[in-house]
DNA sequence: CATTATACCCAAAACGTTTTGGAAGTCAAG
DNA sequence: CTTGACTTCCAAAACGTTTTGGGTATAATG
């Protein structure tokens, strides 16, 4: 059926030995010789089995990756950004890359990666929405296995990771609405768990500290990551005798999901009120008004990460393991206006 | 370092064979030793590798899927759904699910193909975006590779797909802009190459000619299924002395661009234009004004398609191998009001 | 008691590679 | 003519499973 590798080496009348060794390169076949295997092996569609590869050498020639999903409808753009880089990366280097989906924290995650770890079924594995505690690090550290993360955990174990420094992001964030006459920052957040909140709740502190606003605990509210989190929770401010003026989102789709339930209570943003988000995803370009929101370079992160994770694979000493990047305030009409 | 059966057998001073019956649930093993076998198994932390067991049973437990991108920045919520569906099912099988990157028709479209056919990597691909002379149906078919599809193909081969209606929902949707009083309706296409494009333009074809108008050929344009391909072409359709009442786009990222145009020039998309879309994503319900939309159900299709798929592989018959779903019309402030 | 079932277990082959450790041939130097 | 150094090739082992085709007790049957 498939072509084997013996087959390639019958029809040469050589060793299999030699057919292999002329397909990797190796320095002791005669250039005579490679060139005929080459290009029959070509000419029969010989393609080496990966399973028998990944049995011998021992290792899969592929990465993992967990989608982080909160329920069926998961479509937050930022992933869909994250895995195309993932995915162009592996296959510039001749990898596989291997998804699953998983809710943070629960059983069905733990059993993805025990089996990718203990059935040597990727040779690394990419971490993203780390949690501040986080039980994949202490898992995969204890096993020796691989990994690098977008972002990184409180913990004691150390890993190679690229972060954004979000917290200097939203201060400059509160920074720049403050100078718009903004006394009233709402923040919405994501749960505690997750690191970044933690850093992007600091940076709204920082920020409110730093243009002299006194915190308001009424101001801040707690959504999911997803619109609906981010409207449901917008309503809620939205309700306050006193309103915000401006609303902070952890991400875009927070920011996104509060546009909406600031436009059903007759609110024009943009005019009546400052909203803005984070990532920088293509969609927040195109909502009403456009969003302000500081941009994280998702592609190159991803693309950065795979590479470090096959450095971080084959033994080689990262340079840097602790890169951090800083996300660009985008200022658009979701915000550009001075308020009263 | 990582546990094998050998080492399992060894322990309990069993012979590999029966180790790997006992797992495997044969029934020529003892009721007791099945249970030491296991616990000790588990105890062990031992996870048979996946390598050897492919290499072995000549299959490889995995599904593929190419994202079709369009560049770094492809962020289509389709696809984000229609993969948490692949994943999941994919899980829930115990199967791996493989992706990989790259422009429809490109080069390394073509190579990632061959890997997974030739190396065995897979057992089944999903294929989706479909073009109407699609050389991956060819190559699989002529290669008898199991595969299965969202949407068809007008080729000869037969293959296993799902299908929805979007000639009948365009149509719908054209019956009903003209029941609101539009009688210039856009429509902004995609590449002709897909069989998407040639449907939903033959149901926008049928729509106009069911209410009665005239086709006119200037309220035409191509964009590229991206929110920017769909700005540009909406600026042309704005531009024009007798501009349109409405404008359909092939799908709801065009839509939003569409919107996005249609701001610009100062227009109020639901009261001066009206725009619709299809797919159903959520962005499309967070849009100003929310988006009417031929919803689509991406996840079940995708958990569906792998279902069939699966079938296929192991070379059970398919009671249906061409299902049909109708798109739901979804009504929303960007189409519901009168015209003039 | 001899024979036949039945219940459990196992040795060895096979899957398709890569890699180890030579072997044979050629050539240049002494 | 020997010797040593290259060059070019290869047989066999190994990777960790699953599966084939028995084998050996023990129990049931005549």
């Amino acid at each position: 059926m498939t072509v084997t590798i013996r087959d390639v080496a019958k029809r040469l009348r050589l060793s299999i030995t030699t057919v292999s060794r002329a397909l990797d390169g190796y320095a002791d076949v005669a250039p005579r010789t490679r060139a005929r295997v080459t290009r029959t092996a070509r000419a029969m569609g010989y393609v080496p089995s990966r399973a028998a590869r990944q049995l011998r050498r021992q290792r899969a020639d592929a990465i993992g990756y967990v989608l982080p999903a909160s329920g069926p409808h998961f479509t937050d753009p930022f992933f869909s950004e994250f895995i195309a880089g993932l995915g162009d990366t592996a296959t510039a280097h001749n990898l596989d890359l291997l998804i699953s989906i998983a809710p943070p924290d629960s059983a069905a995650e733990q059993r993805i990666y025990a089996r990718w770890v203990q059935a040597r079924q990727v040779d690394g594995i990419v971490l993203s929405r780390m949690r501040l505690r986080d039980w994949r690090v202490k898992y995969l550290a204890e096993n020796n296995f691989p990994f690098v993360a977008h972002g990184h955990a409180r913990m004691r174990v150390d890993f190679p990771y690229i972060e954004l420094d979000s917290q200097t992001g939203f201060a400059q964030l509160v920074r720049h609405l403050g100078a718009r006459g903004h006394r009233r920052i709402a923040y919405i957040g994501a749960p505690a768990k997750f690191t970044l909140q933690v850093e992007r709740w600091a940076g709204y502190r920082q920020g409110l500290a730093e243009v002299g606003i006194k915190f308001d605990p009424a101001l801040v509210a707690e959504g999911d990551l997803t619109r609906t989190g981010g409207y449901l929770a917008a309503q809620r401010l939205l309700a306050l005798r006193q309103r915000p003026s401006a609303i902070i989102g952890v991400n875009d789709l927070t920011a996104i999901g509060a546009m909406r339930a600031a436009r059903e209570v007759g609110l024009v943003v943009g005019r009546d009120l400052a909203i803005a988000g984070y990532d920088g995803t293509d969609e927040a370009e195109h909502t009403d008004p456009p969003l302000t929101t500081l941009k994280q370079p998702i592609y190159d992160t991803a693309q950065r990460l795979v590479e470090m994770l096959l450095k971080h694979v084959a033994g080689e000493p990262l340079n840097e393991s602790h890169i951090i990047w800083q996300p660009a305030l985008i200022i658009r009409a979701s915000t550009d206006f001075d308020f009263k």
